[in-house]
Order: structure tokens, then C-alpha cells, then sequence
DNA sequence: AAAATAATATACTAAAATACTATAGATTCA
DNA sequence: TGAATCTATAGTATTTTAGTATATTATTTT
């Protein structure tokens, strides 16, 4: 039931991006020391997200990655959904037929309705309202890795 | 993100001695077949529920397994809890010092938020509200194993 | 043109968690 | 006593997780 490693770095990964947005591609190696993750697993979780549409890149020297849209219409849910394959408890609650038990199943509901609890706050909240919620100016200055 | 079949089963095997709460032990041989889960298995997860003083057991021949207490005062978010072992979408959830950024960390708040929604789910429903979605004869009837 | 930088693609691997299974022993009822 | 049932402990196969490693392609700077 706890998330993945997958969810919470992509979540950051975002972010970070979600907090440089607009001024240009940035390298996932500036990225990976900014929210000490190893960059070789970045550049593999960085993978369903572009190709869900939700980032874009710039190959070559001076490339890097940028948000395909802007921070406001990104829900953290929808980024979890991507890495974790999907936002539910159970196979069932998608897939009722997935299960045999389905017909006389009593517990579906449950799991039905926590899933869904869930779902909704996750996707209640986007990217932008993450970085209302802090101090942006701490990390602008944490660039000294950053050859801007 | 998924359940484990453990909090599965478990709560399954749970609500199969709610429909049958205070007609005497039950054995988990005959809660296995009706289930349809590994005996095995089951005497793996009935462990920590009898450790959480959820059910009590009468050993030997003609013994077997109840609840402790009444379905109503028994919620689907208690026996997860007791499985999984803690109801949380990550472990800063709980303990905030787990982890080395929390003191700059965004993406904390958003996991507390997602947890206390699927906490707050779980634990208002009793296993006697899932009795009361589903037809307890159907249930009853499925004897044939059962030397009653 | 060459060198440096950064993304992309593919394959591999170690460790942990999951989902069981096996064996032996203790307890109770008939 | 013997069958049934819970209890305790250990073992195991599979899958998932969390990465690493290597080589290639694309772009910019020198």
C-alpha cells in the first residue's frame, strides 16, 4: 500500500521542473544532485511521463527537459497514476471481471470507495498549489550547479 | 500502491467470522474452502489479528477461530492497519524525521492528505456494514463442508 | 571537424517483499 | 487413543523494487 520510489521522485522530478518552469530546458543531471536521486533512474522514470505528453526535451548539449504544460493543470495524481500505473487499491476497482469472486464479492466496495477517496485529493492538487505551499526562493538559490 | 493479498484475505477472512459472530469457533479449514484461500496462508494471517486481540481461538478438536468483539465495532481500516502494518502511502507519513528533507519537502503534505482521505474511508466502515450490502444467506447456505 | 554534453535505448542485477508451503508439535474432544 | 485443530518456526519460489551499466544518437561549442 506505500508508494513507490518510482511516484515520490517522479513527484519531485516534476516539481522541480514544475519551479523552473518557462525558462528553458533543464539537464536531469542538475536535477538529480537539486533532489539527490541517482540520475540513471531519473532518465527511467522520466520515460512514461514524456511519453504521456507531460514533458518534452531538447537532446544535445545545453538540452534538457521542460513541463509540456503548465503547472496548474498538473495534479500530483495524474503524475502518480503515470508511474505507478495506475491510482487504485485493488485490481478489482477498476476491472471488476479481473476477480471470479465478483459477484458475490462484499469487500469491492470497500476498496472501491478508499480508492476513490484517494484519488480525488490526489487529484485535487496540482503542482502549482505544491509550490505555494513553500518557499520557491530556497531552491533558486540552491543553483550552484547550475551554470545558468 | 496495491493492497497485499494479505489485508485481502485478511479481511475476508474477517467478515466470514462476522456472518457467522456468535455461533461458536470456526474452523479455517472450513473458512479456507469457502474462501477459497491456502489453510496455510490463513493461519499466517490470523496471527496478527489474534496478536491485536480482533479474534480469540479455541484449540483442538472441535475448535477453532471467532471475533472478539462485535462486527459493528470492527472497521475494514483497523484489520488493513493491523496487516499491512499501518494504514500510510509513505513512511514520513507517520514519522516526519524519517526522512533527511522534510524540512524543506513539498511533496509530504501531499501523502498525509491522500492517507488521512483513504484512513478516514477505511475506518468508517464496520464489518457489519459490509454484512448489511450483500445477502448473508447466500452465505449461509454454502454449507456442505460445514459439519454444523 | 572535433570535443564535449546531454538525451535515448536496452539490458542487466542485487535486494527486498510477496505469497505461499512444509514440518513438527501442542491441545482438546469423542 | 486417535482424529481434528490450532500453534510455532522455518523454508522457498516468484515478483517487484530500486537501481546500474553500456552503448548510441543528437546538438552545441570550440
Amino acid at each position: 500500500m506505500k508508494l513507490s520510489t518510482r511516484s515520490r521522485y517522479g513527484t519531485r522530478l516534476m516539481l522541480d521542473m514544475a519551479q523552473h518552469y518557462m525558462k528553458g530546458p533543464i539537464q536531469l543531471g542538475t536535477i538529480a544532485k537539486r533532489q539527490n536521486i541517482p540520475v540513471k533512474y531519473l532518465e527511467q522514470i522520466i520515460i512514461p511521463l514524456k511519453k504521456a505528453q507531460y514533458v518534452k526535451s531538447v537532446r544535445g548539449n545545453k538540452g534538457g527537459h521542460y513541463l509540456a504544460r503548465p503547472p496548474e493543470e498538473i495534479t500530483v495524481g495524474e503524475i502518480v497514476a503515470i508511474l505507478e500505473g495506475g491510482l487504485r487499491l485493488t485490481k478489482c476497482t477498476d476491472e471488476p471481471d479481473a476477480c471470479k469472486r465478483h459477484e458475490d464479492c462484499l469487500t469491492r466496495a470497500v476498496w472501491k470507495q478508499a480508492t476513490d477517496a484517494m484519488h480525488e485529493k490526489l487529484n485535487s492538487i496540482t503542482l502549482s498549489d505544491l509550490l505555494k505551499t513553500g518557499d520557491p526562493c530556497e531552491y533558486e538559490m540552491d543553483t550552484e550547479d547550475n551554470p545558468t
